[in-house]
DNA sequence: CGTTGGCTTGATACGCCTCAATGCTAGTGG
DNA sequence: CCACTAGCATTGAGGCGTATCAAGCCAACG
């Protein structure tokens, strides 16, 4: 099944997502949002610790390029990653209300964020209050979409459900929707999608034998859309 | 296992929860709150449903009475209960910012709600804007503790862990720690969950045989909640 | 060129799902 | 008061899907 690259050259550079010109309407929070503060810039370089649970929050950040995986850690030691987050989301927004970050947010590539602090937020720029409980409450309906996706698909068809997922944040920032790759590695997609590394691996190279999909590590090339669709909707 | 009664016929009245006079510590919304505003008050009977997905979001309800569950559908039918709701919780936040409801919400007992509408809170009633945030955020680090849960525990694990946050939850609002009635179905947990309602029986049979609960149907008696807790901490 | 981290693949085991039958309780109508 | 029913809960038998364990592979890197 695999044919040499999975990508054209032309799309080779998806690497750390650019600027884009035109935000995608009403999610993404750009610059043109806070003209009054000049935003600290902080950049990260793959596998860099933004924030771990438990330090103490005193700013939200909103990742302007790159990808960051957010996870959670049980007492005893159990992991699991909670999201995965691009460009225009907003990291940190669940310890919002709290003295310390809930989660641990790591770069899973170069990456760069804008610095919220929240003592600006809760004075000057408490205009933007309407649009974080926006995103809260996207967040909550987020996970529960996946708690449902986790609850009631088979291993392969979660794996679909992510790239399909992925795929459709890629083009509403201006990407293309046929080429992944995939920055996380086999464990974290299996974290968070309850799934084993293995079984990542495996769904992966069922999918490139049945041709719905082009497989190479990490560079992914969806060939079939509709029938990748179609593999959700009968169980 | 099973020696007569699992609750003593002092506690046989956990029925719809009557008002509590002392709110638990911060996370209750109370009347108190409000001094400015009538509120609009709804009973319900069981299995009758509060407001469904798609309906117009036109306000958010505080329980104080009863329980409910929350859950979520997709467009091929797929289902999932996200969560179950005490008294002082908030329903419809996930929809905030939204036209209309993104869940169901459904009584599983005889409940009383109470109304905030949302051009209330945008208008007057904005000084409650915080607080809202704080149980959005709140919400959302709730389900990631369940996806934790869900993905690193097996399913007594996960049954274990349902019964000690029931019992948490309960004992914070006044209640005995130790009697639960549990007022949803099995299919219902085990959607919850992540596991067929024969699962969740059998889990359930399990910890009775083991001498750790005390079931008999909706009945649960608490009888070893250290030995309880240990099961979650060992995998 | 060896080392390292991540990916792939195979063999096997086990936990949970599925299907099916039975039991229990509350509610209903004769 | 007692069949009768409907809805849930329980239990068992068997199969399937995913986890587990183990080995080998590949690419990047010093």
């Amino acid at each position: 099944m695999w044919d040499g690259q999975v990508f054209p050259d032309s799309c080779m550079q998806v690497g750390p997502f650019e600027p884009c010109q035109e935000p995608h309407a009403g999610t993404v929070i750009n610059a043109a949002l806070f003209p009054n503060i000049t935003m600290q810039c902080r950049r990260l370089q793959s596998r860099q610790c933004l924030f771990r649970a438990g330090q103490p929050c005193r700013a939200l950040f909103i990742v302007n390029a790159g990808l960051f995986k957010t996870s959670v850690l049980s007492e005893d030691g159990r992991e699991r990653v909670t999201g995965f987050h691009l460009r225009g989301e907003l990291l940190g927004i669940d310890s919002f209300d709290m003295p310390t970050y809930a989660c641990d947010a790591i770069a899973l590539d170069t990456s760069e964020v804008w610095e919220l602090p929240l003592s600006w937020l809760k004075g000057e720029g408490s205009d933007l209050l309407p649009f974080i409980t926006g995103m809260l409450a996207a967040e909550i309906r987020r996970d529960w979409r996946w708690m449902l996706a986790l609850g009631t698909l088979s291993a392969e068809q979660r794996v679909v459900a992510f790239l399909l997922d992925l795929a459709a944040r890629l083009q509403s920032l201006g990407y293309s929707a046929q080429y992944l790759l995939l920055r996380m590695t086999r464990a974290d997609l299996g974290s968070f999608l309850a799934l084993q590394l293995e079984t990542v691996t495996r769904a992966l190279s069922h999918l490139d034998a049945t041709g719905v999909i082009a497989v190479n590590r990490r560079e992914i090339r969806i060939r079939d859309e509709t029938r990748l669709r179609s593999m959700l909707t009968c169980p």
